[in-house]
RNA sequence: GCCGGUGUGGCGGAAUUGGUAGACGCGCCAGACUCAAAAUCUGGUUACUGAAAGGUAGUGUGGGUUCGAUUCCCUCCACCGGCACCA
């Protein structure tokens, strides 16, 4: 900041009207011309890797991208006004659904929509100014990209973390896809909407399972991500502990195994449930053509009926016994469907007093319910019973029993509530809380822990059970049945079966100029590009005809961003500059796409390519761009939407929306609420209209401002011209202040009492950016801060040598600090400034220590915590003279008539608090 | 149902470690400029009360801790997001 230096004259005169298009053009073309924002490696100075999520190339920029990309240009920019050696890439997601569902639409081939789309949007990002090194853009799409993706495959494939299996699958019958588990929503799926059904399908999956502890654990190590994330990752990982139970089965040599997290409970188990895809329940069903029905009906009506939410609990017996491994009891098998076959060993012990699923199965096939655990208040009643719940062989048929021992006469009020929670296990409901076990036999008494590693030890030692942990993490299932992906690089051969190709084969080249006949890939119906060669044996064979998930490209992609024209997926560089040290995108990414990014990142690591553990240490998570929807109803009770630009709203005195009206006719439309923007609901907004009308820096500062980066942004055309105003006085009021003669440097010694004020403002105002800016992401209150010091400078009229000079420094500071909010504005304010030197060079401002001083502060003044007035002190007043300071005060004083003072309070520099005797 | 989050003027939001609630912006009202409108500028804008000074109430609800609570604790309500037969 040029404090020391007198304002140098001005080598051009400054524009008086601020004209942001010529300004963004001429700013744009000298960063591209310079190659400003090209990075390197320098070993010298601090890294700092932004990274936005790449965006899909759908045609066209919309606000979302906008805000995204913002924050992280914002970011960058501050980062590189630290001195840091700053990286913010850009690339292009380009396979996907939607390139297809153009290609059959249009005719036109699925890569040049793509190419097209991608040439569009990356003139709309050159459009906003971000400062991105275009140098190391790349689209997924290109063989250079995923040939290390299909290398990387086939050294999986060979580390055995890979593997082909026939599985149940989403079959989507609209997209004519699998979808994973994550792509169903409510039973639909993701992007066409359409009743998910299941399918038996060979699969390619990748074992993310494999590295389910570690992705889990790995979140404790991630303090710069969101809890709400890692809440959310912990949940969808759903590491649960409990015991693997083998049950011997009348007739049947193999024993049945169970999973259960409740090993406490075992023994009140009544029954055994099994899924119907369970081996042993289609070995009955091949002699019971009932069973085989159940199974079948359970099969078909999969997700469908989960889809109508009746989810009714329905099962068939088997005939076939149990044996308790405790007790030797018999207890039934049953079929049921709200078992999984997917999940633990797909089948389950039964516990329908402890088991609230268990409890409503066993209530509808009037199956036996056993109460086993209590709860703290029902042993309390029992102690009260006289009964020692520990040692007591079993303290609740004794409670509940005839045989009573003495002192229940003296405690009836107990055994009520002793039967009273019997009762009401078997009734209302199972009791699914921890507690005590009772009615069972050698473990009564114990808790939950004890009874677990109790029965862990025993059931370990006669090799009928053993300590297992499962997750509800699945693996990663990456074959799609779609055209434009990246080819799975396997071959069928008749005699080797799934070959990999051998890596010198590699890349299985995508052809990109096909004709689209319907849904079908046109891979699958060209025979030429299916037959080859078995790499192992030279027979005749086929390629795999499956393309991978798009997840697989957005995995790694951050990753070869640091090593353009490596030979490999990432060379030396990377280590330089990961991990990511910011990351920006979309909350609906938070378990798919950053699961899957954390998984490759180990991955890489385990290939020796990175050492880190993590991709990226922080994360930010941007809300949505919402907007308010208006419509009319036709004739039908359609709903006819209406674009928010063409409505005007009304108000009432109070400002208060009561209606609005369509501007072409004047008549009024409905209000539908405020909404995510989308095209259904027609309330989007096109960032190029808004960056025509009103400039880049304007759009850029709204979306900054009008929320914290992690809420949703309302996006209303008021506010953006509000800001349009702020640009169009600052712009102005720098004309006007360059307009006046040469003045000499800030001499602070000389400083009348509002200079000094002023320029204590703009100090305050450089600490509160710094940290909204470093430290809380708090752009919002950063500009706001901004605003204050803009206004305070209108009306700061003093035209003294040191005012002009005052005033200076503080313009100096504003442009600075608004830099990385909108560079192009800030680029030309500071040449018109006098500085030789572009901002683009600048280092941030630091608030100088010396200005920020008070000699006097203004306390506030309460009596018993109410506000009463106002005092002015001395800094470093003696505390007993602020408190008389205090009594003295006149409006104080009113309060404190008569009133014993009992105490004050005072807070240095803040408040004094008058505490009386009230009436 | 479970997990997480949020609740503040007409609206978006601010109050950072328990210390002056409503910064900043939008909208609205009044005034200036103008033949007029737009733009721009100036002032006002939580509610009730008052001519004003001021007073009283007030951060979803009810309670608690404290000299002092938007902030901490408990209860309930509403909304948003995630998961949802996971044994």
């Amino acid at each position: 900041m040029s404090t020391t230096t007198a304002f140098a004259a001005k080598s051009k005169p400054m524009q008086e009207t601020y004209d942001f298009a010529a300004i963004e053009a001429a700013a744009q073309k000298l960063w591209s011309e310079t190659g400003a924002f090209n990075a390197t490696e320098d070993a010298t100075r601090p890294k700092y890797f932004c990274l936005s999520m790449l965006p899909y190339p759908s045609g066209a920029l919309h606000m979302g991208h906008v805000r995204n990309y913002t924050i992280g240009d914002v970011i960058s920019r501050y980062q590189r006004m630290l001195g840091k050696n700053v990286l913010q890439p850009m690339a292009w997601d380009a396979f996907g659904l939607p390139a297809e569902n153009a290609a059959i639409k249009n005719n036109t081939a699925p890569a040049k929509w793509t190419y097209a789309n991608i040439e569009h949007m990356r003139t709309q990002l050159k459009s906003l100014g971000y400062a991105i090194d275009w140098s190391r853009e790349f689209a997924t799409c290109k063989p250079e990209y995923y040939v290390h993706e299909q290398r990387m495959f086939v050294r999986l494939y060979k580390k055995g973390l890979v593997y082909r299996k026939n599985s149940v699958v989403n079959w989507d019958p609209v997209d004519q896809t699998v979808l994973a588990n994550e792509q169903v929503i409510d039973g639909r799926g993701w992007r066409s909407g359409a009743v998910v059904e299941k399918r038996e399908i060979p699969q390619w999956f990748l074992k993310i399972t494999a590295y389910a502890d570690e992705l889990l654990h790995g979140l404790d190590n991630l303090p710069g991500w969101p809890d709400s994330v890692k809440t959310m990752q912990r949940n969808w990982i759903g590491r649960s502990e409990g015991l693997e139970i083998q049950f011997g089965v009348e007739g049947e040599a193999e024993p049945l195994s169970i999973f259960t997290t409740r090993p406490d409970t075992l023994m009140g188990a009544t029954y055994l449930a099994i899924a119907a895809e369970h081996p042993l329940a289609l070995k009955v069903a091949s002699t019971n053509p009932q069973i085989r029905s159940f199974i079948e009906e359970c099969r078909h009506g999969g997700t469908a009926e989960a889809d109508i939410e009746t989810q009714e609990k329905k099962g068939v017996e088997t005939g076939l016994h149990a044996i308790h491994p405790i007790s030797g009891e018999k207890l039934p098998v049953w079929i049921a469907n709200f078992v999984l076959m997917g999940y633990g060993t797909g089948a389950v012990m039964a516990v329908p007093g402890h088991d609230q699923r268990d409890w409503e199965f066993a209530t509808k096939y009037d199956l036996l319910i056993k109460m086993v655990i209590i709860s703290d208040a029902v042993r309390d009643a029992i102690a009260e019973l006289g009964i020692e719940a520990k040692g007591n062989p079993d303290p609740m048929s004794a409670a509940l029993g005839e045989s009573r021992p003495l002192g229940v006469v003296e405690a009836p009020g107990a055994l009520a509530v002793v039967q009273e929670f019997e009762r009401s296990v078997i009734e209302d409901g199972a009791f699914t809380e921890y507690g005590i076990l009772v009615n069972s036999g050698d473990y009564d008494g114990l808790d939950y822990r004890g009874a677990f590693d109790a029965l862990a030890t025993r059931l370990q030692s006669e090799r009928r059970g053993a300590r297992r942990v499962n997750y509800r993490l699945r693996d990663w299932g990456v074959s799609r049945q779609r055209y434009w992906g990246c080819p799975i690089p396997v071959i069928y051969c008749a005699k080797c079966g799934a070959v990999p190709v051998p890596e010198d084969q590699l890349p299985v080249v995508l052809p990109e100029d096909v004709k689209f006949m319907g849904v079908q890939s046109p891979i699958k119906a060209d025979p030429t590009w299916r037959t080859t060669t078995c790499p192992q044996c030279g027979g005749a064979a086929e390629r795999e005809t499956d393309t991978f998930d798009t997840f697989m490209e957005s995995s790694w992609y951050y990753a070869r961003y640091t090593s353009p024209g490596a030979a490999d997926m990432v060379d030396a560089r990377a280590n330089y500059w990961l991990p990511v040290d910011q990351y920006i995108g979309g909350i609906e990414h938070a378990i798919l796409h950053l699961l899957y990014f954390r998984f490759y990142h180990k991955l890489l690591r385990d290939a020796g390519m990175v050492q880190s553990d993590e991709p990226a240490t922080n994360l930010l998570c941007q809300g949505m761009v919402i907007a308010e929807t208006y419509y009319r109803e036709s004739a039908g009770g359609h709903h006819e939407w209406i674009n928010p630009e063409d409505v005007e709203v009304q108000r009432d005195e109070r400002a208060r929306i009561v209606g609005a009206v369509l501007k072409a006719d004047g008549l009024p439309v409905q209000i539908g609420g405020i909404e995510k923007m989308a095209k259904s609901k027609n309330n989007g907004v096109d960032p190029q209209t808004m960056v025509a009308k009103y400039g880049a820096d304007t759009v850029r500062l709204f979306s900054m401002f009008a929320a914290p980066p992690e809420h949703s942004l309302e996006w209303r055309e008021a506010g953006v011209e509000g800001m349009a105003r702020f640009l169009r006085r600052l712009w102005r009021d720098v004309h006007v202040h360059v307009s006046q003669p040469d003045h000499p440097v800030v001499d602070p010694t000389v400083l009348n009492a509002t200079q000094k004020a002023l320029r204590r403002q703009t100090h305050e105002t450089i600490a509160k950016v710094s940290d909204d800016f470093g430290r809380r992401y708090s752009f919002n209150t950063a500009i706001a801060a901004l605003m204050e010091l803009s206004n305070a400078l209108g009306k700061f009229d003093d035209m003294s040598d040191q005012g002009r000079a005052v005033r200076h420094e503080a313009f100096d500071a504003i442009v600075l600090l608004l830099n990385p909010i909108t560079p192009h504005v800030c680029h030309t304010l500071w040449l018109a400034l006098g500085h030789r030197d572009p901002i683009l060079t600048q280092i941030w401002p630091k608030a100088d220590p010396l200005a920020l001083t008070k000699a006097a502060s203004v306390l506030a003044v309460q009596v018993n915590g109410k506000l009463r007035g106002h005092i002015e002190v001395a800094v470093g007043t003696p505390r007993e003279q602020v408190e008389n300071a205090a009594l003295a005060d006149p409006v104080v004083a009113k309060f404190l008539a008569g009133a014993a003072v009992k105490k004050i309070v005072v807070v240095p520099g803040k408040i004094v608090n008058i505490v009386i005797e009230s009436a």
